[in-house]
DNA sequence: TTAGGGTTAG
């Protein structure tokens, strides 16, 4: 900015003016105010002190304001300090420093002693500022009553600031109550009024406020449409905000620099990209809010690449990105997987570093660390956040829960509330009951159960959603056929969590009796629900029932079949041995089959020996999905079922060529509240010669009753005895044998295995719980089987 | 010489 005081050419002070006192004290005041850095200020400073005229109550005021100005307030406030005699503007003008610089306590201390000491009284101008410096309620009310006192409350700028503070602490009531005591209202008491509602949440009054404020034929400023904005998204009322833009282009508003940004969030919000992106387009300049809105716009929407692109946008631009950039940014990385662009801004939130204080900032990285499946590293974050807050412990249940480490997010769901003495919410239930379904964690989902009854959580939708599916997936079914009858049945989670759940326990029927009585009630079936009836109907065998729901599902229900439909579709007529039609199928979709279709196929021909189409379904899945080691297993035991070991040296070579390795198999099971895993041939746990003597027993007692090993599920081309081992080795038997040495005879033993269960244990259990008496449940990553006298609920069709 | 009201969040 142009400085005039150095550029005079005769050296100062000119004679003429010295001898002026009053010329004298309104250069300075000029000087003071035209200047623009704290360079130019200190020799000004200076030269006050030594011509004697910082004794000038005006010039010394002046000077404050030029430090508060240029941010120095440590040289404000001496300036304050040393200044002989302090008028009410120069009071007023140290609260305003303070409130600038954010130091609301020395603000309100600064106004006690003003009163206190002073000669002077308040005026009108003291109260806005001071009011601004509350920053609770009682403080507020304390100022209101000294406004009050002195007679200024009527003064429009001090009731407007009044409605402001009690909207901004939250009291909305107050703030109302102030806006309808107004004698006056201007343009800026309607603003604030529409504001704090904004602010608050209440969307529908503060439409109420506005159309009020139409009737009355007030105009709209800058301000009033930067606060009515925001609400027209939540509102869902686009038409407005629509109107509002016609209106700011009648009357040139739209070139403001914050109605831009607001129409830009409007838009984002409201999902219309395209007319945020041209409101973007037009602008001549932007700020980070710009940015910022614009970025967090394309990432909530999933245009990831976009957010990217636009990140590099702000960077050129010269705009330094903030914490609300980074909370943008790791949502969008987390939702771009770990890709190479990914990593790139990955690399940039660590290198540009961010407050572990943050406790936003820290939560949107725990988060993009959980969904990039690194919960290690989510961990880590967590642990180094000073403060948390309940959001951050569930982001972090949910990211344990969601990369299978489903005993972490029990044990941190329990530590959250001995440890962090944090109450869980919601959100909490919502994330660690799924993994409690994971492991067939019963006895915990049963206390969390517990904890839901207690809190009134239980008939929140989602948690008995929750509830529905853990109980459903821990093997008990009819416990969650109880509780589905007593949550309310208006939303599809409940129904289409107890048709998954009956369908994976093989009760098709009821299941498909249950979504009649679904559309009896009124409820709309969507996507969700016809994937759980067609799975439902494949596990149970009931495929012509299947093929017709498949069919009303577009034709009564005007649902298009996703991938994921075609997939069950296909497995119900593959397991039905009419592997014609299931090939069929694929043929005839609209859609490129992914590899969950090609997938189902490829277990069919497995079941059902088929090695051509096998081979032509591996085909497609090696190339869709060539990372996914489980087919490769799938077409390797085809061919090993059919005694063709050429294939299975040749597939194998493959998997080892792309440097696959098989996904180990393990098994857990539950005994007292404490969930044990075991894998394949592990000899890792200490009672491992214990469960070996156990098994060795139980063998012995199966094969006087009958039993024979079914070698063809033994891989591996070894010896017989060899064969033997490798099958008694099998995570599911050592499970099993270790549940049964542990808990008293009669009690049931659940089983989770992450694999299919091999054909070989699934015949073993049923000898075994013949021998035991026991009842023992296995979910494998396909359905449930239900061991009880010899039998399986399954009846071998799975 | 000093004043109120405006956009973005896990």
């Amino acid at each position: 900015m142009h400085n005039g005081f150095f550029k005079l050419p005769s050296p100062f002070p000119p004679p003429r003016l010295l001898y002026h006192a009053a010329h004298m004290v309104v250069d300075f005041g000029l000087r003071l105010l035209s200047c623009a850095t704290l360079r130019l200020a200190r020799p000004l400073h200076a030269l006050l002190l030594v011509s004697g005229r910082f004794d000038n109550v005006f010039l010394s005021t002046k000077l404050l304001n030029l430090y508060s100005r240029l941010g120095d307030l440590p040289s404000a406030a001496l300036t304050f300090r040393h200044a002989p005699t302090k008028s009410v503007i120069t009071w007023n003008s140290m609260i305003a420093c303070y409130v600038h610089h954010g130091l609301l306590p020395d603000a309100l201390t600064c106004f006690h002693r003003f009163l206190l000491t002073s000669s002077a009284r308040p005026d009108p101008f003291t109260f806005p500022v001071t009011i601004k410096a509350c920053w609770d309620l009682d403080w507020g009310k304390r100022i209101h009553s000294l406004a009050f006192r002195f007679g200024f409350v009527w003064n429009v700028f001090v009731s407007a600031s009044l409605v402001h503070m009690y909207s901004r602490l939250g009291s909305i009531d107050d703030a109302r109550k102030a806006f309808e005591e107004m004698p006056y209202k201007d343009q800026g008491s309607w603003n604030a009024m529409l504001s704090g509602l904004c602010q608050n949440g209440k969307a529908a009054e503060a439409a109420e406020v506005f159309k009020e404020m139409m009737i009355l034929g007030l105009p709209m400023d800058k301000v009033t449409v930067s606060s009515v904005l925001p609400v027209c998204a939540p509102l869902d009322n686009l038409l407005l905000g629509a109107a509002i833009h016609v209106y700011c282009i009648k009357h040139g508003l739209d070139s403001d620099l914050f109605v831009s940004n607001a129409f830009i969030d409007m838009y984002a919000k409201s999902g219309r990209l395209e007319e945020a992106q041209k409101v973007f387009d037009g602008m001549a300049d932007m700020d980070l809010v710009t940015w910022n809105s614009i970025i967090s716009g394309y990432e909530q929407a999933g245009e990831v690449s976009s957010a990217l692109k636009l990140f590099d946008g702000m960077k050129e631009s010269g705009v330094r990105p903030d914490r609300l950039t980074i909370v943008s940014l790791a949502s969008a990385v987390a939702q771009c997987g770990d890709d190479r662009t990914g990593r790139t801004v990955h690399g940039y939130i660590l290198r540009r570093g961010w407050d572990s204080r943050d406790i936003f900032v820290g939560n949107a990285i725990v988060d993009m660390y959980g969904k990039l499946s690194k919960a290690e590293a989510a961990r880590e974050v967590f642990d180094r956040m000073p403060v948390k807050d309940v959001i951050t412990w569930n982001t972090l249940i949910t990211s344990y829960s969601q990369n299978g480490l489903a005993n972490e997010a029990i044990e941190m769901y329990e530590s959250m509330q001995s440890r962090g003495g944090i109450a869980p919410i919601q959100g909490t239930l919502a994330s660690v009951l799924p993994a409690c379904a994971h492991v067939g964690a019963l006895q915990q989902g049963m206390k969390i159960h517990g904890r839901a009854v207690r809190t009134g959580l239980q008939s929140d939708v989602f948690v008995a959603t929750c509830l529905i599916d853990m109980y459903a997936k821990c093997g008990r079914p009819e416990e969650a056929t109880h509780l589905f009858e007593q949550v309310p049945r208006r939303h599809t989670g409940p129904w289409n969590a107890i048709i998954a759940g009956l369908g994976v326990h093989g009760h098709g029927q009821r299941a498909v009796s249950l979504f009649s009585e679904m559309q009896e009630e009124g409820v709309k079936p969507d996507q969700v629900t016809f994937v759980s009836l067609l799975s439902a109907c494949s596990h149970a065998g009931l495929v012509d029932h299947g093929r017709r729901c498949f069919e009303q599902m577009q034709t009564v229900h005007g649902l298009s079949p996703c991938g994921k439909h075609y997939a069950c579709m296909v497995d119900l007529l593959g397991r039905a041995g009419r592997l014609d039609a299931a090939y069929e199928l694929i043929a005839t979709m609209p859609v490129k089959p992914d590899s969950g279709v090609w997938g189902a196929l490829l277990g069919a021909c497995r079941i059902h020996g088929n090695v051509e189409l096998g081979k032509l379904a591996s085909s497609h899945l090696f190339e869709i999905d060539a990372e996914n080691v489980g087919y490769y297993v799938l077409l390797s035991n085809m061919y090993a079922k059919a005694g063709e070991w050429d294939g299975v040296d040749e597939v194998r070579s493959l998997a080892r060529h792309r440097r696959l390795q098989k996904t180990p198999g393990w098994s857990s099971v539950e005994v007292n509240k404490k969930v044990t895993v075991f894998f394949t041939g592990g000899q890792s746990h200490p009672r491992y010669e214990e469960i070996q003597g156990e098994l060795r027993a139980l063998l012995a007692k199966m094969k006087s009753i009958g039993y024979v090993p079914d070698y063809s599920f033994v891989l591996q081309d070894v010896e017989e005895d060899e064969k033997e081992h490798i099958l008694s080795s099998h995570s599911e038997r050592l499970a099993i044998a270790f549940g049964i040495m542990s808990t008293s005879p009669g009690t049931p033993i659940r089983i989770y295995k992450n694999l299919r269960v091999c054909g070989d244990c699934h015949n073993a259990t049923k000898f075994i719980s013949k021998i035991t008496a026991r009842e023992i449940v296995v979910r494998d990553s396909n359905r449930f089987h239900h061991f009880r006298d010899g039998e399986c609920s399954c009846g071998d069709y799975w």
